[in-house]
Order: structure tokens, then C-alpha cells, then sequence
DNA sequence: ACTTTGTAGTTGATCATTCAACAACATTCA
DNA sequence: TGAATGTTGTTGAATGATCAACTACAAAGT
């Protein structure tokens, strides 16, 4: 007899936690990139990228950094950069002591822009997400991604 | 004195866990939505479409209907449709009392589609995302995100 | 009946993302 | 030195998503 590839079904419960995971974190990611692009012409992956840009030494990083920062392929941050470029965000520069180095750069303009969405944008997340779960439970949240995340890091791209 | 925007800012590990939220969700849908790609063509998007007809009374669903069960626009729904009518896994078919409406069925071929990628998409989720958690942990992202999508729901288009 | 208002779904233009192919530089090792 | 191999970042084509405008039908009010 042929063995059918053995799959482990979800139980009624996962199945419901799974569908709600999947529609809830489509609203929320929606409505904070709604939000943003109303008020600030900004996407969350763009204000997500400035805000590393922000923290970062002489608010400059390395693409491939910026890329693994924000779990991006590299493809993806040249393009975004590029946008952001043409609306005078950030500057690209020649950088570090690798020859094919590049590094994305955050301009004055940028900086201000980022200090005004910030606004918006944490009041989305505290209104839409921390609001919604007591401390635990969005502390649980954060570990389970963050094993999530260092367990599939790497596999793709 | 001018009040600037009173903003509630995140604390240390606020942020830590939604940024961990953010980078795990994001390598997760990618990891689940290139396994379905590479093993059967079809996006994320696109296979839990096929479910909701898959389990809907005579395998199908109105469009709108359809929109609101995954939380796309209606735009988009039409859009991934016609994708899929084209790869002969559904058919439109003017649908119901209402003169408006059209459903959207799944034929013979989706439902083989489907039922090959369930085993995939299952064990995607399995191993990427439950087996991260503990069930009190996968219950409590459950019960979090449905509060959020709830709240949220309506809020956009 | 008729006008107003609302809802369902589609369309096409625009914009973002993915993917494969590529050029430029680094590193390793002979 | 100089191949081989790996890494970085870019490009352009193909695909997918968003947005505003539109058609067609429905419901409600007059």
C-alpha cells in the first residue's frame, strides 16, 4: 500500500486561532499602512526602513543590513530606496571600505518626515494591537514571533 | 505654549515585541506563500480563497462575501478571481436574487488543487508557526487577533 | 412611476513586489 | 599573480495590489 504524505491536520481551535492570526494581522497591517499613507504619503515597509535609518550611526546603513532588518530581499530595499531617493527621504552613497558597498542614507527632510509620521504611527499601534491584549499577552507575542522569525531567518531569498 | 501631539510612546519592550510581531509575520506569510508557489502555484492569497469556497454550501461564494472572509477589498477579490478563472480552479457564474451578484465556484480541478495543497499549507503552519508555540500561547494570539480584527473590521475601503 | 441613494462588481491606470539575470568587487586558495 | 567562488547591489520584465471611476441593479421615499 502507498502511504499518503502523513499530514498532522489542525484541530478545530487551531484552525480558528490560525484563520483569526491571518485575518486580524491583515486588518492591522492594512489600517497602519492606510494610516500612514493618508496622512504621510508613507507605506509601513518605507516608515519601517526610516526608522532604522534613524537609529542607526550617522543615520546611515548598509543595504543588505537594512534588508535583514526588516526581513526584505535585497531586490526589494533597492527599489524602495530608490523611491525613497526621488522624494528626497534618503540619499544613496558609496559607503564603507567594500567597494560594492552602498549605504542608504536619511536626509534632513527624511528625518522630519519620520518624527511626524511617528506620531500617527504609534498611535496606530497602541490603538489597533497593544490596546487589544494586557502586557503578557503581548509580551507572548513577541517571543513566539521572535522564535518564528530566528527559526525561518535565512531560509528564504 | 503649543501642545505637540501627546503621543503615548512604546517602551523598550513594547517595541521589542511589535517589532518582533512584524519581522516574524513577515518571514511567515512569505515562507507559507513560497511553499504553496513553488510546490502548486498558488499564493497564499489564493489558497485560502480556495478553502472558503471549498467549505462554503455548493462550493460557492459571492464575491462580497468572499472579500470579507479574508479581509481583501473587493477590487482585489475580482482581481485574484479572474487569475484563477483563467487557470480553471473557479468559475463565475451570475449568482443568487440578486441581479448584482456573482458567485464565485470552485470546479473539479481547484478542489484537487486544493486538497494536494492543504498538505503542504498544513504543515507549513504546523511546523513554521504552531509547534512554535505552546497551545495556551497559540490560544492566546487566537483570541488577541480576533479582538483585533474585529475592532478593525470596517474600518477600511 | 420616478428620483434618490446605496450596494455589487468590474475596469484600467498606477504603483509595488518578485524573480532571474547580471556586473562589480571580495575572498580564498593554488 | 590569478583562477575559482561568493557576496553585494542593481536592473527590467512579469506579476500582483491599490485606487478612483464607472456600470448595473436594488431599495426607499416621494
Amino acid at each position: 500500500m502507498d502511504t499518503p504524505p502523513q499530514t498532522p491536520w489542525l484541530d478545530a481551535g487551531q484552525q480558528r486561532s490560525w484563520r483569526s492570526f491571518l485575518g486580524g494581522s491583515t486588518v492591522l497591517n492594512d489600517q497602519l499602512d492606510r494610516d500612514l499613507h493618508a496622512k504621510h504619503g508613507l507605506s509601513l515597509t518605507e516608515y519601517e526602513i526610516l526608522v532604522r535609518l534613524s537609529e542607526a550611526e550617522d543615520r546611515q546603513v548598509r543595504m543588505a543590513e537594512l534588508a535583514a532588518a526588516v526581513a526584505h530581499s535585497r531586490s526589494r530595499i533597492t527599489h524602495t530606496i530608490a523611491r525613497l531617493e526621488r522624494n528626497g527621504i534618503v540619499e544613496r552613497i558609496p559607503c564603507s571600505e567594500d567597494g560594492r558597498g552602498v549605504c542608504a542614507i536619511l536626509t534632513a527632510h527624511g528625518l522630519n518626515l519620520l518624527e511626524t509620521a511617528s506620531h500617527t504611527h504609534v498611535n496606530g499601534v497602541s490603538d489597533y494591537f497593544v490596546s487589544k491584549a494586557t502586557p503578557e499577552e503581548f509580551d507572548i507575542i513577541g517571543n513566539v514571533f521572535e522564535r518564528i522569525r530566528t527559526d525561518l531567518e535565512g531560509t528564504s531569498f
